[in-house]
Formats: C-alpha cells, sequence, structure tokens
DNA sequence: GTCTATAAACAGATAGAC
DNA sequence: GTCTATCTGTTTATAGAC
C-alpha cells in the first residue's frame, strides 16, 4: 500500500524485483533453511507479492536454483581471481603463503557480516545434499578451487597435490573453518564470546592459519 | 490393517511405540530436516498413527525435544565413559594417544552405518543454531566433551588447557571430522569414491590424526 | 493406547484485473 | 510487470469411537 508505487507506465524492467527476490531468498534460505522459509515470506521481505515469484521463477524450486547460479557466479568472481589465477611460480613458500591468505579470505568471509554468513549457510546446506543446487555449484565452483587449492598445498608440501593424503588434507582445512560457521553459536557460548567482530575473526584465523602451516611442515619434515 | 493387531487387552505398554516415534524421527529429521519432515511420514515409519504423536509428545516439537534428549542420553553413554572418563595421568603421550583414540572413534561414527550418520547431521543441524535442543545437547554433552578434548589436548601440547589457541584448535579439530558427514556427497564426488566403507574411513582417519600429531607437535617445539 | 475422521491453518500455484 | 483474490493440496492438531 505504501511500499510500491509504481504505476503500469514504470518504464524501468523487473530486473530489480527479479534481483530483490533472489537477494531476500538466499537470506531467507540461508537463515532458516529452504523448506522453512515460505514464498510469502520472501516475497514480504523483497517488497513484492507472491505471484511474482511464479513470474519470474516459475516457482520456488526456480528461485532456489537461481539463488544457486548466483552463488556459483560470485564465488567466481570473487575466489575466481584470487585463488584460481593465483600462480606461486613452482615456488613452495609462495605457495604456502597463498594457501595462507585464501584461508584468511575465507574465515573472513564466514564469519563477516551476517549476510555474508547467511550466503555462506546457504551453499552448506544445499552442497550438504544431492540435488540440481549441488550439480551448478559444485562443478562449476568447488571442484575446480577444490583442485586448486590442491595444487598449492601439494606444492607447499611437496607431495602429489591429487594424492589421496592432499586431497582429504584439502578437506580438513576447509572443514575447520567452515566449523566456525556451521558451529556458530557453539563456538560464541564456549569462548564466551558476545559477538564475532574483528578480533574473534582474527583468533580464528590465527589457529587455522597455524594449522596449515603445521600440515604443512609435518609433510615437508618426512621424505622427498 | 495388517500392521496392528493389537487389542485393548494388550497390556504391554505404549514404551514401545513411543520408542519406535523417537527413533524413526531422528533418522528422518537427520536425513531431510525437521521442516521437511510430515508426522505423517514418522508415523507411518513408525507403524502407528498421526495422533499417537500429539498422544506421546504433545506434537511435532516435543517429538523433536524427545529427540533431543535421547541423543544427549547415549552421547553422554558411549563417550561419557570413553572420552570423560579418560585419565591419562599427567602424561602428555597417553594424553595424545587418547585424542587420537577419540577422533578415530568419532569419525568412525560419522561415516558408519547410515543410521548413525543420520543422528550425526540432526545433532549438528539443531546446534547450528539457538533453541530448546540446543540447550539441552551444549550443556549436558557438547560443553563437557570439548572441555575434556581440551584438558587432553593442552596436557599434550603443553599449553594451557583453556587458552584461546586450545580451546579454538579443538574447535578445527571437531569441524574437520565433522565436514566430512556435512560435505559427505562433496567428498565421495571429488575422491571418486563410489562409497564410504572402512577402507575410506580408514583414510579419512590417517589424514585427521596426522592433523592433531601437527597440532601437537607445532606446540610442542615451540616455548614452554 | 490406538485408531479414523475431521478441523483449522498454511503451503505453493494460478486466474485475471490493471 | 505487478497485483489481489482464490484454488488445491498438505500440514499439524484434535475429537471421539473403540
Amino acid at each position: 500500500m505504501e511500499k510500491q508505487a509504481k504505476g503500469a507506465g514504470e518504464g524501468r524492467a523487473g530486473e530489480e524485483t527479479r534481483a530483490a527476490l533472489v537477494a531476500q531468498a538466499l537470506i531467507l534460505f540461508g537463515a532458516k533453511g529452504y523448506e522453512a522459509t515460505s514464498t510469502r515470506e520472501i516475497a514480504a521481505a523483497a517488497g513484492t507479492n507472491i505471484a511474482s515469484i511464479a513470474y519470474h521463477f516459475g516457482g520456488k524450486e526456480g528461485l532456489r536454483v537461481a539463488c544457486a547460479e548466483l552463488v556459483a557466479q560470485r564465488l567466481m568472481a570473487v575466489a575466481g581471481k584470487a585463488v584460481l589465477m593465483a600462480d606461486p611460480g613452482g615456488d613452495p613458500a609462495r605457495a604456502l603463503a597463498m594457501v595462507e591468505m585464501a584461508a584468511s579470505a575465507f574465515v573472513g568471509f564466514l564469519l563477516g557480516q551476517p549476510q555474508a554468513r547467511d550466503i555462506a549457510i546457504f551453499v552448506v546446506r544445499e552442497l550438504s545434499r544431492p540435488g540440481t543446487v549441488f550439480e551448478t555449484i559444485y562443478p562449476t565452483a568447488f571442484e575446480p578451487m577444490h583442485r586448486k587449492l590442491c595444487a598449492l598445498l601439494g606444492l607447499a608440501a611437496g607431495c602429489d597435490p591429487e594424492s589421496d593424503d592432499i586431497r582429504l588434507g584439502a578437506f580438513t582445512l576447509i572443514g575447520q573453518a567452515i566449523y566456525f560457521r556451521i558451529g556458530y553459536f557453539i563456538v560464541m557460548r564456549r569462548m564466551e564470546w558476545e559477538e564475532i567482530g574483528p578480533p574473534e575473526i582474527e583468533a580464528v584465523r590465527a589457529t587455522i592459519i597455524g594449522n596449515i602451516r603445521a600440515f604443512v611442515a609435518a609433510r615437508r619434515g618426512r621424505e622427498q
């Protein structure tokens, strides 16, 4: 009644409404889960009506897919340049530094502003089960990044980048970072933190980077 | 019509129905999520009717709480003896061995039989947001276990067990294990595994135990 | 305690005016 | 493209027979 005063001859396309719907859906899906979020809720948050979801996306499921596409695109835009194009030039020390930088950025994203956190949890939820969204995000974003991480780790540690050891090790690195988002409230309670701000993020970062160095050091010290 | 032939004078109490409902709800909540699971589904899986959920638990939410209580109880029964009562007797080497044993058991549980995996994911989901279930499981099961893990890690590494470093380090250890459950399908895809059986579990176990040793070694080698 | 039948609320999808 | 009003199916919860 007061929110939208757009007449029929508005001119500006419905691209804005579409974008608002995806943006709000992403936040709500992340915060409450896909099933627990109603289309009415999303429409209200986006300042539009329920019917517009069917119009723009064909239905709730289409909106979910649109969220996945947006996320995959953003992930590639951000990490694609920072991670995928990283070139250590065959130098183990530089490779290690690049892994540390990537981990640092990842932790900052996971624990940063609430909106980023909700997007992160949307991705985690969707990647935890097979489906359309999994098939959208895994091949275009996750797999290339994990492969690159393995390349850097392998170079840094002096191991075959595609060995079971390095591939699984890369998962343990990702996992410990993601846990701080999954277990957000557990961590806050146990650490007796009121909120997770810059100093807290820094503490998490330091611990994870310590683990990365220990991981690499343990392998460097062995054979090869 | 054919499933239940219990007359009025059956004698055996409804404790069985109650237990079946909790058991099936736990599996379904874990597999599909709380919101995505209908009470009809649960009742059918438990071989009873919808009304019995209201009778035994007051409603769907009561069933969720009952699941939490069962999980908290089982966690304490299993891990309570294996972990909480572990006494390294002040020996760092024994403390490290105990952490490794606990991690090994934890990974086995997380990746073991499907039923155990579903229970694990129920716990992870519920602990990821504040609520009644969080308040049930966190203080009675999670907090004591994390504290004990910190004690063992601190002793093994020669650090203050309640320092930020050790407490956060304990989270990174838990996180990397849990990731293999959260990211089950990602791992399978990337590792090109058809299923996660004993040899795959062993590989994950080896990587995580390697990380634990690296974590401890990095701190032992420093000061103190 | 267990069940069927049903009530009341809510979901996602759609028709049609503008 | 946007909206209101409505359709259709499903949800949880409940009443009441047995």
